[in-house]
RNA sequence: GGAGAGGUGGCCGAGUGGCCGAAGGCAGCUGCCUGCUAAGCAGUUAACGGGGAAACUCGUUCCAGGGUUCGAAUCCCUGCCUCUCCGCCA
């Protein structure tokens, strides 16, 4: 959520911003709202003024034993008045609190403008393999290999749902163990969050009210399957003041990710690679605001040493504004490269969203006794998605033999084993 | 699911209709004092919103939402959460 009093005194650049989003925003009625709700403030304050004078009067002569039934009944009719400008009041604090969970945050000045076909790569890591034969893609490596059940998957759950089975069961939990470690090493600190949310979780760090769709919601609860672990984390801290001191909080959380992937039919359908459910490392940072974007490079790079541990090439992807989550400022996309569907995967997106989400949770720091409270700023990344990666390990250490070579890296976690065949 | 207790400021904790934004204590901050691993004394310390260049000022806030009343932390209703006991349960 952006600060009203900003968008109050800078308009033009939220409408930009949000056109660069591609979203819809009803900025003028926004504006009207914000300046019709202090209009009414100033209004109803002056007669709040006059009750309360008037009642610690009505005070005084009661205790004094004089009659104040004049003053009551003068009184009756100021309350009955405030109460209508009251309720009238919220109605408009309402509809503008409605309306700003709709503004997009502003994408920082160094994001590229326009769609992804604007997106900049900032570094590619890793060479892409060569292979002496046509790498198959992992639906074929992981049946083959007895990993992967897709099958199965779709008779028990419908399309969007696969079974990893025997070693490939293993080899994820390998490497979520992998991933974990290697993140608490950096000084993360581990998590399990509940994988069911409130709507204000979801509200706090932005997937409501506007991905609404994309979420799964229990039919007799009001509640969320999470999309992320963005969400049970990051709101760990909602409504809270934090220790200055406390700051920088890193945390790795391994989750589930429920996606209904609404609209998403025909894209990247097969295999692994775009499913309703799926597992995920993920880090979140939260952080002062002067430190927020150096964060998010060294997030970034932790994000990118899972890659280079399990030795995938990838590139980094500097998103366009277009391109750019509704909550994020600035975000890079790692893109590992995956030789069976000869393709760039996104395995992460790692994100700063100043004090967009801090504002929505109302997360605060005082920075020194004394000193003002302060939105912290909130930021998170994969550290990764397990399909995505799993895809990645099949398919680029696929050998001649039609085996699997276990980066090196990994093989502690799986029973020291250097292959899968 | 059943029975009971409770939710007050950074923390503890008083407060059952009228200068209560809230006693007292702790913690914090500012002085003074003392020269010693600390104590004493005095003062001070909430958040949010409106107006104002500012000084400042006004309003709101005692879990949340309704209600009673001229006036509610205090009374009534509903909800949420926490704790204890019982039941159920991986």
């Amino acid at each position: 959520m952006l600060d009203i009093k900003f968008i109050r005194e800078n308009p033009e650049l939220v409408r930009t911003a949000a056109a660069r989003k591609n979203t819809d925003l009803d900025l003028d009625g926004l504006l009207r709202l914000d300046k019709e709700r202090r209009e009414n403030i100033l209004e109803v304050e002056k007669l709040k003024q006059q009750l309360n004078t008037a009642s610690a009067e009505i005070a005084k002569r009661k205790k004094a034993g004089e009659n104040a039934a004049a003053a009551i009944a003068a009184m009756k009719a100021v309350s009955e008045q405030i109460g209508g400008m009251d309720a009238r009041l919220r109605e408009i604090e309402s509809a503008l609190q409605a309306k700003l969970l709709w503004v997009p945050n502003v994408p920082d000045e160094s994001v590229p403008v326009g769609d992804e076909s604007n997106n900049v790569t900032i570094r590619t890591w890793g060479e892409k393999p060569a292979f002496s034969f046509t790498p198959a893609p992992h639906w074929e490596l992981g049946e083959k290999l007895g990993m992967l059940d897709l099958a199965r998957g779709a008779k028990i759950s419908g399309s969007g749902y696969f079974v990893l089975t025997g070693r490939g069961a293993r080899l994820q939990r390998a490497l979520i163990n992998f991933m974990i470690d290697r993140h608490v090493r950096e000084g993360y600190t581990e998590i399990r969050p509940p994988y069911l949310v409130t709507t204000q979780t979801m509200t706090g760090t932005g997937q409501l009210p506007k991905l609404a769709d994309d979420m799964y919601k229990l039919g007799e609860e009001d509640m969320y399957l999470i999309p992320t672990g963005e969400v049970p984390v990051t709101n760990l801290h909602a409504g809270e003041t934090l220790k200055a001191e406390a700051l920088p909080l890193k945390y790795v959380s391994y989750t589930p990710c429920f996606r209904r992937e609404a609209g998403a039919h025909g894209k990247d359908t097969r295999g692994m690679m775009r499913v309703h459910q799926f597992d995920k490392v993920e880090l979140v940072k939260i952080v002062q605001p002067e430190s927020s974007f150096a964060e998010l490079e060294l997030l970034t790079a932790d994000a990118e040493d899972i890659l280079q541990a399990l030795e995938l090439p990838y590139r980094v992807r500097m998103l366009a504004t277009g391109d750019l989550s509704f909550a994020a400022t600035k975000c890079y996309d790692l893109e590992v490269w995956s030789a069976g569907v000869d393709n760039h995967l996104e395995v992460s997106s790692c994100s700063n969203f100043l004090d967009f989400q801090a504002r929505r949770m109302n997360t605060r720091y005082r920075p020194a006794p004394k000193e003002k409270l302060r939105f912290v700023h909130t930021l998170n990344g994969s550290g990764l998605a397990l399909p995505r990666t799993m895809i990645a390990l099949l398919e680029n250490h696929q050998t001649a033999r039609g085996t699997i070579r276990i980066p090196e890296k990994l093989r502690p976690y799986f029973g020291g084993e250097d292959e899968i065949g």
